[in-house]
DNA sequence: GCCGAAGTGGGGAACGTTGCCCACGAGGGT
DNA sequence: ACCCTCGTGGGCAACGTTCCCCACTTCGGC
């Protein structure tokens, strides 16, 4: 009957009985305080072994520190995300620090709810992945907790921003496709449903960069939107309104490589060959992207580069740095098998 | 200066004497319990609402609940892990409860350290998505948090199983592959790097029917099984071992769509085309899948439903039930055009 | 008019950890 | 011989919440 019954939790109270020493002293052997003689140290350590104790979170939490990050992700859909979290637990596993995530989800409602959660579990930190959220709220969030905002442009001085040059990335896109000949280029971007200035979204500024070198080479004529979602659905839709058109676009740069898989799909179903009668380019060198049948020409951004950069900055933040970082990745262009020069007429 | 400073967090104590009544009070109104009256409930919502208070997890931890879920994923990178935790957040969500998701990592030491992080945070239940440990050391932390497993078919006392017919999924796929007149049918699984009894794990149980359904129908001869990993890569590097075969297959079952994605590559690389030359089937039906540019044959799981009923055992298991429960879904299969009768010799 | 029950509110001790203090003894400089 | 300093160790009050109690009032039944 009393299998069921959960076993009380070591506690540092055991492991001061058991190494005969004041729990004080256990605490400063954990935090490796000064004042500790080698000897009491090593009766404790050997203690807290033979216990199998670990301190508990919460109890730290009301005195401090967790050791805790949390990552807020929109969503956990993108292979992109996997990236930038691996750089950042190579950064918080080197410091002791554990990073848990959270879904924000699709609407800031749902997002505030997530960073709420977060800030009353008391992290010593956070990753906001693209955050919908206003600027003010961000400020605010960061004025209590050291925050990186990831993927947004801002120039916060209470938090810092890591994000790709997507106004060079989208450069190197656009400029490629009239390099090989094309005039008719359309754009899949993303609707937006954030409360942040668009100016400083990703997918505002990739979008507004294919406009403008539109313009200098003289398309302005050409230039053709459709917002819909950095998702293969989003991809699949845009490009299915895209093809639609009376005159319909010789190339498709996609806004994300998920959005590019969606709109090959779309192309394969209208019996276009890619490239053959339309070349199409994305966002992000996913590893699908590579994959020979699919062979995407696409945009390279280094995740893991950011996220390890976010982790750094914010373990720099949790140490007292109060100054405030801006950091860019620098991307390139992947060429594949996606484009190629526009279909003769 | 004092821009930097932290404001300190608003307490059960602020609220209480903004509504001008006891800290027991205010903590009777937010757990809704016996003893208060209409009034008083009244005077504590407004001053809550008025500090915007909101409850630390820290301080309730050391009492009791967190109101928290932990997820232990192994990674971010398969799409059909976010299925699953869109199941688990929809019935967290409407009890109340926050999932916080950790990674567990390649090898059974780093997913050791993600679950010891849960347990420390005092989560008030784990649910284990494809755990790598063995069950001895489930069982041992079931015994002191309520616990669920998903992808494993242990039947155990202390712990509750979700996970799908994995021996008929496959056999749906494999019979679907000798139905179109195949014979020489090879199969990509994965290696196994955890701790647990073979026969639990669903890549074992995957390939291990592959060989039966093989063997019913006198395919004995023809059984070619690699073990690589159910990844893109893995699905790629596979494939072009079995590419490589004397006589090469003329239909692969991988045992996950990533995988099948990456095998489609391989086959396209070495010019093969499919399903005229070669059929490939995979496993997840993720929204990949169906794209159709890719089209491909694979067995449907449905991974919301996974989730939720996931969600809704460890709800039950936090109320305090101790009775064990094993939760099967039922797979199908979904033909596209990535299978097809094989090639005339 | 008395008694018990029901309804309403609060006091205060936990929970596990930290870190500010203080105490004690030894050693060294005058 | 005295005082200071330094090294070592522990006492104890927080931190924010819960929940077991107890106290007081009101009301209904006899």
């Amino acid at each position: 009957m009393d299998s069921g019954a959960r076993r009380r939790r070591v506690t540092i109270v055991d492991v001061a009985s058991r190494a005969e020493v004041s729990t004080t002293a256990v605490s400063k052997v954990l935090r490796n305080a000064y004042g500790v003689s080698p000897a009491m140290r090593e009766r404790v350590r050997a203690a807290i072994d033979e216990l199998d104790y670990r301190p508990q979170a919460a109890a730290r939490a009301m005195r401090g520190r967790t050791f805790t990050i949390g990552v807020l992700l929109p969503h956990i859909r993108n292979p992109f995300f996997a990236d930038i979290l691996d750089g950042l637990q190579e950064q918080a596993g080197k410091a002791d620090y554990q990073a848990i995530m959270i879904q924000g989800g699709e609407n800031p409602q749902a997002e505030e709810r997530a960073i709420n959660a977060l800030v009353d579990r008391q992290v010593d930190g956070i990753l906001m992945v693209v955050p919908l959220t206003s600027r003010p709220r961000l400020e605010e969030i960061a004025k209590d907790v050291p925050t990186v905002v990831l993927g947004r442009h801002e120039r916060s001085p209470v938090f810092d921003s890591v994000f790709d040059d997507d106004e060079l990335g989208a450069e190197l896109a656009v400029e490629h496709l009239i390099a090989l000949g094309h005039r008719r280029i359309a754009h899949i971007g993303q609707k937006d449903k954030s409360r942040a200035r668009p100016v400083d979204l990703l997918h505002t500024i990739r979008a507004e960069t294919y406009r403008r070198v539109m313009r200098d080479h003289g398309l302005d004529g050409e230039i053709d939107v459709v917002a819909t979602s950095y998702t293969e659905e989003g991809g699949y839709v845009g490009a299915r309104e895209l093809l639609g058109r009376p005159e319909r676009p010789t190339a498709i740069f996609a806004g994300a490589d998920l959005a590019a898989l969606g709109a090959m799909a779309a192309a394969h179903e209208a019996g276009l060959s890619v490239p053959g009668d339309i070349s199409i380019a994305g966002y992000d060198n996913t590893r699908m992207a590579a994959l020979p049948n699919i062979s995407l020409t696409t945009v390279e951004q280094d995740g893991v580069v950011m996220g390890r950069t976010s982790g750094r900055l914010l373990l720099e933040r949790i140490e007292g740095r109060t100054s405030s970082v801006r950091f860019s990745v620098t991307p390139s262009l992947v060429v594949r098998d996606s484009t190629g020069a526009p279909p003769r007429p």
